[in-house]
DNA sequence: TTGTAAGCGTTATCAA
DNA sequence: TTGATAACGCTTACAA
């Protein structure tokens, strides 16, 4: 293995050269003729910096971890998106990105795994993707000082004293505000919603992702008087099958059931769809709009909408900012980042 | 930052003493009592081991990095999956994950950015996934003794004298085999098969998944003495949507079309099932194979059989090795592992 | 412009 | 049973 000594003695000067000249030290003047040295032999002999003495001393490996606890659920393109921005933002600031798979739904000892991660060094800073996390847990990371930021948590309990947090999540109410009166205009007014439960939202106060959806919901039907008719909101865990049809068949027995579908999800959407259809309840493509474009959307003859949530985007913008958390660059802004959540254009991806 | 050498003054010891009793030193003894201390000081004051005093001087980070490349594709649960894998066996032995994306499709200087980040002390070793490596690119890290592991790659090429590679494969060979066999069986004689193309792999002279495919495909129909038909056998880029609507074409104006179809995933087979429709062609679910058991699947109404990849028991025999091959239990077998491909059962996933 | 040497948080070798 | 002390590979005052 060549370090910097060996690196020295070939180059016939001292370590304190080859860091000037390896670094690139601002205000550190170097002889031309010798820069050129140590570089040359620096290539020739294959000289790799090691990141581990050079953290250390910097107190900083330029290493972030990434907790993600979409690993159990089905349908994640999330996780890779929410990943591929992540990584990417963090590329292109020499940053790593090392994975923290969240244990359980649960919180456990969420905080003590994650900060232990921070204390040893193995990482600078944290992206939390958990919808469900309790404010407790993170009040403890950030009483340890840990660089944090978070994602797709739609934060809404009155944080602590002095605690600043910093939170991308996507526009869920608007998206759903935007999809509903996109079929309202087109003369729906019998709209059915398929939303998730509330969780552990409904315990600690916070108005989670399937709230929202709601709201926008229900404002979107509020902004062109149409009545609301709570019985077209189907509620449930919708990753069991047997949710959807049993929420459909409740739907398709109405005395009015509904021409249009608003679903959390494509998936969602899809199922939904082909069990109203079942019960007697045809709804073209075009009464629909599904969540999250996922790819096999296309594939479907013919597709029906859905909302785009921006998951590269999360990514790359919480990593910048946990960057600058980091660098001290700038100070957590104790901001929520709602952003943009679009429909696909008709029928297309 | 609480560290060692405040511990060792706290509990009134040295430095070494603390070591023994924090790594459990085997055959290092401690007086009970002294134990009981530090263990306690410890606690107080919360202390972590940072890890990157230890791994600089064991030459081991306990961090391996995990190169992917299907972060473009849009149908990927695969990555996902082998992520999950890959992160499960690493926690189970102490290690972590590190991303290494790949920055594109082609090999440029995959094995000098891999290798750096092994030289660099970041990771202690690399697992691949990716199909279309280069062999000389291996090569280049194999010589640079980079411990190893590939994921998903077919290699049949002959390997340098000397360089032994592990590889972790889907048998995507028998597993087209048994679907094929599967639909013949059930009186079937008109298969399709949807395939991708081979890519690099004809100029490498490698047998790519698509290759291994069509081969299982062959193999079934001689079992069963049914002539082949190669006209039945759609080869495209099957992530463009044309490309499938083609390919489907072509079959329903065959004098005889398809009864039945198996294609390389789940989504291919949606489309294609959608289009041999449009095209005057209906196939039952039953009479159609799909590939990765995605999750959208069993959204369908009703679903199609589907292959079931082991992507996760990959990841994890893949790190496991990887780990045999840094302690230098194991030096890397050079073996290629195929590991089995079964079918949903019907109609479940 | 270059060199010396202390220090980052560990482990490991020898003594005591 | 415990303690000094030298590595590990790097950065950074401070000195020359």
């Amino acid at each position: 293995m060549v370090n910097r000594k060996v690196l020295a003695e070939r180059a016939g000067v001292s370590m304190t050269v080859i860091s000037h000249v390896l670094n690139n030290t601002p205000g550190a003047r170097v002889k031309p003729e010798t820069r050129e040295t140590v570089l040359r032999i620096a290539r020739e002999l294959g000289y790799v910096t090691n990141a581990l003495g050079k953290a250390l001393i910097e107190k900083k490996i330029h290493q972030v971890g990434l907790a993600i606890n979409s690993f159990d659920a089905d349908e994640d393109q999330i996780c890779k998106r929410i990943i591929t921005g992540v990584t990417t933002a963090a590329a292109a600031q020499d940053y790593h990105v090392l994975l923290c798979p969240l244990k359980s739904r649960m919180d456990d000892n969420l905080a003590a795994d994650l900060a232990q991660l921070v204390q040893s060094g193995r990482v600078d800073g944290l992206i939390i993707n958990k919808e469900d996390v309790l404010t407790s847990e993170i009040a403890k990371l950030i009483g340890q000082k840990v660089p944090l930021v978070l994602i797709n948590n739609h934060f809404t309990l009155p944080i602590p004293e002095g605690y600043r947090i910093d939170s991308f999540c996507p526009d869920l109410f608007g998206g759903t505000r935007s999809a509903t009166y996109f079929l309202l205009k087109k003369g729906h007014r019998r709209i059915a919603l398929f939303r998730g439960e509330n969780g552990i939202f409904a315990k600690e106060n916070h108005r989670g992702s399937d709230q929202r959806r709601e709201s926008g919901y229900l404002e979107a039907l509020n902004l062109l008087d149409v009545p609301v008719d709570r019985a077209l909101i189907a509620v449930g865990d919708f990753s069991r099958m047997e949710d959807i049809s049993a929420a459909a068949q409740t739907l398709a027995e109405l005395s009015q059931p509904p021409t249009a579908l608003v679903a959390a999800t494509d998936a969602i959407a899809l199922k939904a769809m082909h069990e109203l259809h079942r019960c007697g309840v045809k709804l073209s493509a075009d009464a629909v709009v599904g969540g999250g474009n996922l790819f096999f959307r296309q594939y479907l003859e013919p597709p029906f909408h859905s909302l785009v949530l921006p998951w590269e985007l999360m990514g790359e913008m919480a990593f910048d900012q946990l960057k600058r958390v980091i660098d001290r660059t700038a100070g957590p802004t104790g901001v929520m980042t709602v952003l943009p959540v679009t429909m696909t254009p008709d029928g297309k991806s």
